[in-house]
DNA sequence: TATGAATGAGCCTTCATTCAT
DNA sequence: AATGAATGAAGGCTCATTCAT
């Protein structure tokens, strides 16, 4: 009679299923296997959920509302340049990737495994991209103007940011383990990298 | 009855499973399909490669020597200074991706479903990243004394460029989906970046 | 909310199984689709009838006892002759069949799945069966001595009403299928038999 | 090593799916009970048949086939007149019951479980049925001109013929059941109504 | 070398049923 | 009277693996 169990066994499913979903991915995670875990039986998952498809889609879909929401909400950074902009984009992204460190390698899978997902996860994001893409665009071109900033592709920016951001957190649980990294570590080098990372982009948007 | 298949039975089961790992993942494929998809009895995969597990081994383990020994081996660069030793280093591990594609997502995969795996493919590499990572360094360090090159970790350089390639390749399909980017407009997407990944290093390498 | 559904949520649970189980047969039927389908919790059904069995002989047995005692019962009949009450037997058995087309399926399906079932049938009927048959019988034998029936078993005859109603609507549905009927078809097919069956049984019972 | 289970395990587990799916029906009945009435693994039942319903179609089809083309071909009867076809007819449709018992049970149920399945059954009787009833039609219009059978129309002797024999043996276990007949006097009830029909059916087609 | 047959284990799912509230 | 939660059992199916030939 843990408490847990007794005040919400559908979260309880919910969450077991996440962390194994993330750690093992869709096909290597059973309903048998998350029902033990959070110490019931079987059919209850899919008495809450009825399929497993269903259950994955639950959480897939909450998880990346939030990661992509918190991403392209830059809203309140009006009276910054786009030099700020950038920089607070990039220390945001690896600030959510601390957090979420899992989001990339579950939605890379995911669309692997299910291309037509996509579809409903663009509606998901209704128009906030391309709105922020507009909006960093017009800031861009004003630095770029004003010789602030050299002549460069909006679009290659995003990808050095996002690209550095993401391939840290992918490549950073292998390095972990290959160089048998431990905690304190790992936190240090976050912490460089964080800062790297801007001096990277600062360096790469720097006019010749 | 094609001659080649006929001849070497065992080859086209190694050839479709790898095809197939790579495409799918090792969970997702089934000796049932390798065997329907290479038109021989089911039984014969295993009296090849005894179990399923062995099968992939033997094909990861290939490919992922084979891998890493074109990015260690800079050994007939030795007449080149260290930012054309690097920007040379960024492009053939480029170009290794564009031939192989789907190596990271793969190893990856690999590694987060059976963690004790990385110990068997250090030993495959042998001492070559230490011995890669030594000179590479005696090099940086020339340069930084000679005022050439600002002072920055040579880690730091090395995570740079190769997050920058694997960051690209590892998204690449993503962007495809949802942009619907054509192989043209995606040909051109990589020749562009493969420059432009260059630019963003030496940028970052630049004394202030 | 209808009312009538509030008022009386066991009477709605017993007319949804009745038409699922006839439809679709007790195996096929399952009581969450009855629950669904009349609105309310799965577990009511097994509140009000405990077991599916149960509810599927409550309905049985209703609607099996009236479908009898309607055919068995001519009591009404006295001042006809034979072959009066023969004819209006096969028509009063035809009509009641339009009204239940199903359940001749339905029993059959009903005594295979559990033949023991049919003592339980038995009991309800009581001795009607015995009485008619009795009685049709002395009508009989009068009028075979008369000379205006030729000599004929009551079972051949009651065998063929039987049998041509019966089949009738059991291979109705067949041949609504096979054939594209639609239902102004269906219905002047119908009335066309109904008369058929009554000429056929006549010519039968005709002195040779 | 039971010698019928070395010779044909395939053949084994189509015999006795054939009689568990006839007892029980198609839902009633699991693979599992088949693989353990004959003897072997469930996963051997799917192994040859690959899933529940391609195994029941396998048998069906086979058996559909076989009855409907003993019913339809009547080529050999040319020098026969109308009423002696009608007869043979009749008298070899019930035999054919007498040797598949329980075949209309097993159409009428299969044909209610999967309405779209009578397009394939269709296909399989090509035009044979047409064919039979065009030729069936000239003899009786030849019979009726000669007054020596009375004006009626051939698909109602068809549908008394058909319905006669279908309902015998449909109606048959529900009697035995009942009036707990032995198998002595089910034969002799058997043998009896074999001539009786004919009777009937002769008695139908008599002028007036 | 190659294969058909066979199996045990596991997976997803549905179901009838129970129980506490 | 009514319901949400929970469960054991079973069903159909796939899979990796073995074995005799």
């Amino acid at each position: 009679m843990d408490i847990k169990t007794e005040v919400n066994m559908e979260q309880a499913i919910l969450d077991m299923a996440e962390k194994l979903f993330i750690e093992k991915g869709f096909d290597a995670t059973s309903t048998v296997q998350i029902a033990k875990a959070v110490g019931c039986n079987q059919a209850l998952v899919h008495y809450y959920f009825r399929t497993k498809e269903n259950l994955f889609n639950t959480i897939f879909e909450s998880k990346f509302r939030l990661f992509f929401q918190k991403i392209f909400d830059l809203s309140h950074l009006e009276n910054m340049n786009f030099s700020e902009k950038i920089s607070y984009f990039a220390s945001s992204h690896f600030d959510l990737l601390i957090e979420n460190p899992y989001m990339p390698r579950l939605i890379l899978n995911e669309l692997s495994r299910k291309p037509e997902s996509i579809k409903v996860l663009r509606e998901k994001l209704h128009s906030l991209p391309e709105m922020l893409y507009a909006q960093l665009n017009k800031d861009l071109q004003m630095e770029i103007a004003a010789g602030k900033v050299r002549n460069v592709d909006l679009l290659d920016i995003l990808i050095t940011v996002i690209s550095m951001n993401v391939a840290l957190f992918t490549l950073l649980p292998v390095a972990v383990n290959v160089i048998g990294m431990n905690s304190a570590m790992k936190d240090q080098l976050l912490k460089h990298r964080r800062e790297e990372n801007t001096k990277l982009i600062l360096s790469y948007l720097k006019p010749e």
